[in-house]
DNA sequence: GACCTGCTGCGGTTTG
């Protein structure tokens, strides 16, 4: 039986002129034998496939009704997506067809790739014959496609991890359930760091308890902890990590500027490169450009219609702002290959498989080496093509994150992947989804929850915390019966008896938060996207700004809308949305400092270190270039005061905890206050008195004893926790978002949040959820493991201080960091002028010539 | 003439 399957199997991959690489076959190997696993390969290296006739192979081995298998001829038949094939040519295993129940469940992080991966798994049971019905299931699957699945599940089933949690809290779950023998959880790596993989880790549990023979396999994007990730996944252990070495050429390189020009040292925006890209675009068929933010992504967008008006309608715009019809409709173009170019933010880094996508392009920093890789993979999707990407830098020191990028990627220095530990917001969760699921008992549940990679160390009292919590609210809002959601029957079994309850819950299930946004619409009622709140509330009627790559004018807002039109006017203001504020990773920003060691030491190799080799030297010849070892302080005397530049290369986030924390120790014994400015490279604290910076040095002020109570005292850890603790409060339940359509005010969310976070504050002290607000920010928000670390490593540094007569090619974008939060656009404008001014006299002053200045400046 | 920062992902109602 096992080698017809195969046979069959092999029938099919020969019919579209392939052969089964040995990472497939070791797969389909493991899944016979009943193992688990990590499977991890680049992107179209064929790991669908891989996992899922491994699935199908072991339905047919292990079905004992089997009969005479025969291949259909291979590739002959196309299966409307979705549905079972044709009865009709009966050539098929008999044995398990029809009444197959649901037998494989197939997580995918995004809606979107749901049904790309349907497609994808139909192809094969049509050519092989395989009576199977699979199916989709999430939040936009139809009710005609629900009522059917309400009669029957499909043999197979597409959906997220929240539809998953959803189908959990029903009240059958464990008959709808119980019968699943396989679990592929695709894009591991996009959700083991974050809520919705912990959430993914408790169904895991629950589907294992219903059968302990289920067998589960993760496919993952390259991680610098492969084995880490296959643990978090596989906690009971034993899981087999196969690895698809099917060579895959990726290609690293940067667009500079042409011939002579110079370019900026601070920016983000890069629209001076966009002579070159465009270039670029019209030199392929088809072209992804990456960019870091969606403001950055419309005025990219309007900039390269500006210059090639014959672009309109092959050119598109993609970010998480604007509508899903929007996107919808530039993916289907990228996937049929009538786009030219799009411009996007992550939105696209999934999701793009099997299209013709032929260029890669990142603006800007790409922050991290296996954000890059991924991003190269949307281009060369198929076996044997190579990946390319090419980095187009914004200003002078990100041409060297390029190279310090492909290095890393050559000496196999990606970033890791931590997975969040104990987030008892998401137990709180799914205590009353399991609740509602036909109920659960505490001691069984608890062992269960325990088995859970993130709540192996979870003590008793945490567990009957969480509890209590559900049952009667906790300490503090016992006298509020909508807090008491879980009852305990007579037979000690925890349920959800009230209906309303339930509704609310199955409404809230999830762990993504999102921000406070309104809705932007056409006065013909057409959905364009969402703006923050803020931006819109700054807009008087009849302002403009830029919006889904077209000038609109605001017409009016209305409850949770703006109402606007088309403007005939070519500008307008750029929204601005809020969001995380990614830090440069470790792992690059070490591959940076290398780099400039070299450059150090006088070694430039390759054009792209050629290039900014002037801009180097100089800070070398005037200060000093960061370097592996070395911690450069450069001390400057300005109208403004006395300023500190220090570069320690540890990502923007490091360097705000960095620069508070020094500030402040700085300050126990003289008086004195800061401000501060970060970058990914350093930081400034300027002050109005002169500080001695030499003797703090000497003394202990890059000490970590004592590292948590200085940080928390540095900085206003209060008020970051509180804004944590919105989203906490979101997803264990305290604060309902509202019913869709109706959707409860943002700022109505706020405050109810942080009315939570008051009471917990006054009267429940110990609410273990105000203490994970705390974890969280520490971890998250400041990294502050990445902050000790740092720490330990400047202690044995060596300290090289400088004084400086003019802001250096480092310090130069710290100044305008630090201006742009303290001005106004057209005041930034002049004060930069002037800085530019003055540092260009005094390069005349040094007579440097000509030639020499516009090296100076690039 | 140099400046324009800050990502992504999901789910859900209603019935006398």
């Amino acid at each position: 039986m096992t080698r017809r399957a195969d046979t069959a199997i092999d029938a099919w991959f020969a019919a579209r002129g392939w052969r089964a690489f040995p990472f497939q076959r070791r797969v389909w190997q493991a899944v016979a034998a009943g193992e688990s696993g990590l499977l991890h390969a680049t992107t179209g290296a064929g790991k669908t496939y891989a996992v899922w006739l491994a699935a199908l192979r072991a339905a047919l081995v292990s079905s004992s009704t089997v009969a005479e298998p025969v291949a259909s001829r291979p590739g002959s038949r196309r299966a409307p997506s979705g549905r079972s094939p044709s009865r009709a040519d009966g050539s098929r295993w008999p044995g398990i067809t029809d009444t197959v129940p649901l037998s494989v469940v197939w997580i995918t992080p995004m809606r979107a790739l749901a049904a790309d991966t349907l497609r994808a798994l139909v192809e094969p049971l049509a050519a092989l014959g395989i009576g199977w019905e699979i199916g989709a299931r999430t939040g936009d699957t139809s009710s005609s496609e629900r009522q059917r699945q309400a009669r029957r599940l499909p043999a197979a089933l597409v959906t997220t991890p929240e539809s998953l949690s959803l189908m959990l809290a029903r009240a059958d779950a464990a008959e709808q359930l119980g019968t699943v023998r396989m679990v592929v959880v695709d894009e591991w790596h996009e959700l083991m760091g974050n809520k919705r993989g912990v959430q993914l880790q408790l169904a895991l549990a629950r589907l294992r308890r219903y059968n302990p023979r289920l067998i589960v396999w993760g496919l993952s994007a390259t991680l610098g902890n492969l084995e880490h990730a296959m643990h978090v996944l596989l906690p009971w252990g034993g899981g087999r990590l196969v690895r698809g070495a099917v060579p895959k050429r990726l290609v690293v390189d940067t667009l500079l500027p042409p011939g002579t020009e110079r370019f900026p040292w601070g920016g983000h925006l890069g629209i001076r490169m966009l002579a070159p890209v465009v270039a670029e675009i019209e030199a392929s068929r088809s072209c992804l450009v990456f960019t870091n933010t969606r403001s950055q992504a419309e005025l990219w967008y309007q900039a390269l219609l500006d210059t090639r008006p014959d672009w309109a309608g092959v050119i598109a715009l993609h970010h998480g702002s604007l509508s899903r019809e929007v996107r919808d409709w530039v993916e289907t173009g990228l996937k049929q290959g009538s786009l030219r170019a799009v411009v996007c933010t992550s939105s696209l880094d999934l999701g793009v498989d099997f299209s013709p996508v032929e260029r890669v392009l990142q603006v800007g920093s790409p922050k991290g080496v296996a954000r890059l890789m991924q991003r190269a993979g949307r281009s060369g999707h198929s076996p044997g093509r190579p990946s390319r990407v090419t980095v187009v830098p914004t200003n002078a020191l990100e041409v060297i994150e390029g190279v310090a990028a492909r290095t890393a990627i050559i000496d196999g220095r990606i970033e890791p992947r931590d997975a969040p530990d104990k987030p008892l917001d998401v137990l709180v969760q799914h205590l009353v989804t399991v609740a509602l699921g036909g109920g659960f008992r505490a001691d069984e549940l608890r062992d269960e929850v325990r088995g859970c990679h993130a709540y192996r160390a979870l003590t008793d009292d945490e567990w009957q915390w969480a509890l209590d919590f559900v049952v009667r609210g906790g300490a503090s809002l016992g006298a509020y019966p909508q807090y008491h959601r879980v009852v305990v029957d007579d037979d000690g079994i925890h349920r959800v008896p009230d209906r309303t309850i339930a509704r609310r819950h199955r409404m809230s299930i999830g762990t993504i938060v999102s921000d406070a946004s309104m809705q932007v619409r056409y006065l013909t009622g057409g959905l364009i996207g969402t703006i923050e709140e803020s931006f819109i509330a700054r807009l008087h009627r009849g302002d403009r700004f830029l919006f889904g790559g077209k000038v609109l004018e605001l017409v009016r807002t209305h409850e949770l809308t703006a109402w606007v039109r088309r403007a005939t006017a070519r500008r307008g203001a750029v929204p601005r949305w809020g969001g995380g504020k990614m830090p440069l990773s470790s792992e690059l920003a070490d591959s940076v400092l290398l780099l400039l060691g070299a450059a150090a030491e006088g070694r430039f190799d390759g054009p792209e270190m050629r290039f900014v080799q002037p801009l180097l030297e100089l800070q070398h010849r005037v200060s000093r270039l960061p370097q592996p070892g070395q911690l450069v302080l450069e001390r400057l005397r300005s109208r403004e005061g006395w300023h500190l530049f220090a570069y320690p290369l540890a990502g923007r986030n490091v360097h705000i905890g960095l620069a508070s924390l020094i500030g402040w120790r700085a300050t126990r014994d003289a008086p004195a206050t800061f401000s501060i400015a970060v970058n990914d490279y350093g930081f400034e604290l300027l002050s109005a008195q002169p500080v001695d910076w030499s003797a703090l040095v000497a003394g202990r002020l890059f000490d970590t004893s004592q590292l948590l109570d200085d940080v928390l005292a540095s900085l206003n850890s209060g008020e970051l926790a509180q804004r944590r603790f919105r989203e906490i409060a979101r997803i264990a339940g305290l604060v309902f978002q509202g019913y869709p359509g109706a959707p409860t005010g943002a700022r109505q969310l706020q405050a109810s949040a942080s009315l939570f976070y008051e009471v917990f504050r006054k009267h429940d002290a110990d609410n273990l959820l105000l203490e994970q607000a705390r974890r969280e920010v520490l971890r998250q928000e400041l990294e502050v493991e990445r902050l000790r670390a740092t720490l330990e490593r400047l202690a044995g540094w060596q300290v090289v201080e400088r004084e400086i007569e003019r802001p250096t090619p480092f310090a130069f974008p710290l100044l305008v960091e630090r201006l742009r939060e303290q001005l106004s656009t057209e005041k930034l404008t002049e004060r930069i002028a002037r800085m530019v001014g003055e540092l260009e006299a005094a390069a005349d002053a040094q007579s440097v010539g000509r030639g020499q200045k516009k090296k100076l400046l690039m």
